[in-house]
DNA sequence: ACTTTATTACGAAAATGTTCGTAATAAAAA
DNA sequence: TTTTTATTACGAACATTTTCGTAATAAAGT
């Protein structure tokens, strides 16, 4: 679906400010990431970003307005594909088994989890 | 529960072999990784690997035979939270619903954690 | 026009992880 | 005992990612 690299750590953490806030500028990113980054850090990997074509940015006054080219949910997507490769041997099942029994949901998660299965199940055909 | 870091990438390919295949020497290990890695690569990850406990040897014969420190089992969920706290905020429910979205689940699949769910909610306190 | 200030661009250093060549060692074979 | 061989130990080179200092740029204020 696309060539573009699955994003590093900081990357992420950027993206992850760009899909809850929307585009941003450098200062509004390095503040919402509670300026644990230096300024110029923030700026050197939108820069980088902006190579690797994981943001695109457009001139706003002096500065720039960067905006996430990835889809939120199809990188939370790619990247458990390339986890459960890693860890579970390419196996959702298998890795969706260790979340859930992680001890970490709650009841009504729980039954919203139950809810969709039930939901997913019908929407598949019956043979596969 | 641990102070032993997180296993890197390669790190973790030879932990996936001695979970698998019990401890093993490095040349065993390689011969595992179909050589993708060259024998010395192998055996300087192991003695880092010693270095920072996560496995432990014995001397047999002129070798080594290494073993995991790590539980499996525990790894795996340990990795599950901190790619949750990554990627979902934290939220193990939003990772499973992504994960069990994803199309990589057979009809069968689906049916076993419908199962395993019904089971969970059953074990656990009605008001929690 | 000049100065100040906000922003970008660039490059290099630091941090981490990976790879492997070479030398040292110790067991086995001669 | 000497030689060969399997294995380890060590250190350095390479790769990637992260960090930031400094200089260049351009807008805004004087």
């Amino acid at each position: 679906m696309s060539d573009k690299p699955t994003p590093t750590e900081s990357e992420l953490r950027i993206l992850k400010v760009l899909w809850e806030c929307g585009p941003s500028t450098v200062k509004e990113i390095q503040k919402s990431l509670d300026r644990e980054a230096g300024y110029t850090t923030v700026l050197k990997l939108l820069q980088i970003m902006y190579e690797k074509e994981l943001v695109d940015r457009e001139k706003e006054g002096r500065a720039h307005r960067y905006r996430s080219l990835l889809d939120q949910e199809e990188t939370q997507q790619k990247m458990l594909g390339e986890f459960s490769d890693q860890l579970f041997g390419g196996s959702m099942q298998q890795l969706v088994q260790r979340a859930v029994t992680s001890k970490k949901l709650k009841h009504g998660e729980l039954e919203e989890l139950e809810q969709l299965l039930k939901q997913l199940k019908q929407e598949e055909s019956p043979d596969d």
